[in-house]
DNA sequence: CACCAGAGGGACGTTTGTTGTCCAGAGGAA
DNA sequence: TTCCTCTGGACAACAAACGTCCCTCTGGTG
């Protein structure tokens, strides 16, 4: 019943949330090392003595904790005040300690959760979708960036929560591929995106399964297509989506003989085309022409969105491939993954 | 269940509850006059321009508010927010609420409400000392002050609840009266207070119902008792209890004839010696040396304590009296005042 | 007994964030 | 068209927070 109450908080007031935590761990150090000293206690917690200071004055002003020549003491007060909290925390933060936990764990730069279940409430899905525009946005600054984005549900959440205008961008699809709906493919949504940004867009309209050397013969602007494809490798910043192996391989239309193959070989995980391992290992790539998930360490950023509990081995799977820089997903799949490594 | 975490807040970071009503206020006066545009928002929340539109970034970045041309729009989202935390706001910062209301109510500059039932949680006693202590500590500045205390248990737990020094102050018992338990007098009160701030202390062994001309006669030591009366009528801060009419005469030993006639006389409160009724006629006064409950206009500040719902008609009476600055009472009390008014 | 390590509290310059106040460009209304 | 009010950007003035150092005192120890 409360837990709702604290993802209220979560929403309304996100800076309450290291405030209540900085002092709840405050708390918790006095009571591991009392009596203790201003000094000892800002150097247990890695911050400086005077920001320390201020926190445990309000903390001796509000009765929790007792000043004495010898050191800083819990209060009875203080030590209700810490078990209390030690069970909101674990509720109202738990989400930020999975954050830092999966970061370290995935090895990804910046892991952002989303509360809820994108899965049961849609609204979780638009929230994925506005995180991630408001992490490109945060890094959408400098003169004609470019943004290249793949396709899939998810990816089309982003570009509409993207409120914010940057004209000089120019976005474009991570790789080529029709394969899909139109209303997901990564072109669709590299021009819904870049008019929300009121910016460019190029589109590339290629097949899957066609190489670079085969489009000079295919295609009669094939020099207008390999400067897509040159934007494409140079992008700023790539959004993608994560999707799983089977399903994936299932919209794509690949024949069951395929698709048991690429089972048996242990994919699980799909992202720009390429079926990855629980380890990380590409199992297969679908040929086509863009990004290459191995090679995208010349990309400024990485972001990668996901969500549902469904999708945790194939997020563990992409990102041990490594390359992510920010990964964004939902509460449901992040407890997941947690599971599971 | 969820409102005890509410009281959590309130104690481990009360400074984010004025920022979430901050936010909250800005989503009701958006949503009732949407669309509208930061200027004529600031004007109707009386706030600046420019911290008007701190907040209102940080609600769109959270999804909450819609910007367009003609103005600010709440989101559906952000309606959902702001009726859930209409509910919450209530809760949450009701006692808040309830400190504006009794104050304007009541005439009293400053209304403290501290949550709880002392009568049932003695924590909540030492809570209400303690921030009667503070209310103290934040005016004691300058030199040489002098405050006057009556007596009563509630007034002890001040005493004990004042954890800051100010060597200059001296402490002085605001009338006299021996008659009850010693360590509930006003001198002992006045002398654990001062102790409390390393200061200095003097007092007033004068028994109820003597007057000020008797003394001449009764004590040989009547030059001092003179000077500290003098003392006592231009002390800088009074810091007393609030008592019911009934339970005070009785425990002053008088006699049922006197309480009846005090009854039917509609006297329900009692401070500093004097019976009030609720519209804060003075009814009876005990004839005493000291301060008076109706010129206290000399008095720097007034500071009334009491807590408990059965105090709930005594607080309203005394109160009505005037003469008060800072009123400090528990939350059932509280909601006792507001029931009746 | 004297000494000392570590305590809290005060002071102050620097840095960081907040706020008041403009202004330019855009989009709707008369 | 002209006017109005909106957003969003910019910047200086201001305030709060912070790092840093020092002082004095207390309790434990040699």
């Amino acid at each position: 019943m409360w837990k709702e109450k604290a993802q209220l908080h979560r929403k309304i007031a996100p800076e309450l949330i290291s405030l209540i935590e900085e002092r709840y761990d405050i708390l918790r150090h006095i009571q591991y090392a009392e009596p203790v000293g201003r000094r000892a206690l800002a150097l247990m917690l890695e911050k400086g003595e005077r920001s320390v200071r201020a926190q445990v004055e309000f903390l001796k002003d509000a009765g929790l904790v007792h000043f004495s020549p010898m050191g800083m003491t819990l209060t009875p007060e203080g030590q209700l005040m810490q078990s209390d909290l030690s069970e909101y925390i674990k509720v109202l933060h738990g989400l930020t300690m999975l954050e830092t936990e999966l970061s370290e764990k995935l090895g990804i730069g910046q892991v952002i959760i989303i509360p809820g279940d994108s899965e049961v409430n849609t609204m979780v899905r638009r929230e994925l979708g506005r995180a991630t525009a408001n992490v490109l946005a945060q890094h959408l600054t400098g003169n004609n960036m470019v943004v290249a984005v793949s396709g899939g549900t998810i990816m089309a959440n982003v570009a509409e929560a993207v409120d914010f205008s940057r004209p000089s961008v120019t976005v474009v699809p991570a790789r080529g591929g029709l394969g899909e709906q139109v209303e997901y493919q990564a072109n669709t949504i590299a021009a819904a995106m870049a008019t929300k940004l009121g910016g460019k867009y190029r589109m590339l309209h290629v097949p899957d399964g066609i190489s670079e050397e085969m489009m000079g013969v295919m295609f009669a602007d094939h020099a207008n297509i390999l400067s897509v494809i040159e934007m494409i490798k140079q992008a700023d910043v790539l959004i993608h989506g994560i999707g799983q192996a089977k399903e994936m391989a299932v919209r794509r239309g690949c024949d069951d003989e395929f698709i048991s193959q690429l089972m048996s070989s242990g994919a699980v995980g799909e992202a720009l085309g390429h079926y990855c391992t629980l380890t990380g290992k590409n199992s297969y790539i679908t040929s086509s022409v863009g990004l290459q998930l191995d090679n995208l360490a010349d990309i400024g950023l990485v972001i990668a969105v996901a969500g549902g509990r469904k999708k945790a081995e194939a997020i563990i799977a992409v990102t041990s491939a490594g390359g992510q820089d920010v990964l964004v997903i939902d509460e449901s799949a992040a407890k997941a993954i947690q599971s599971i490594i």
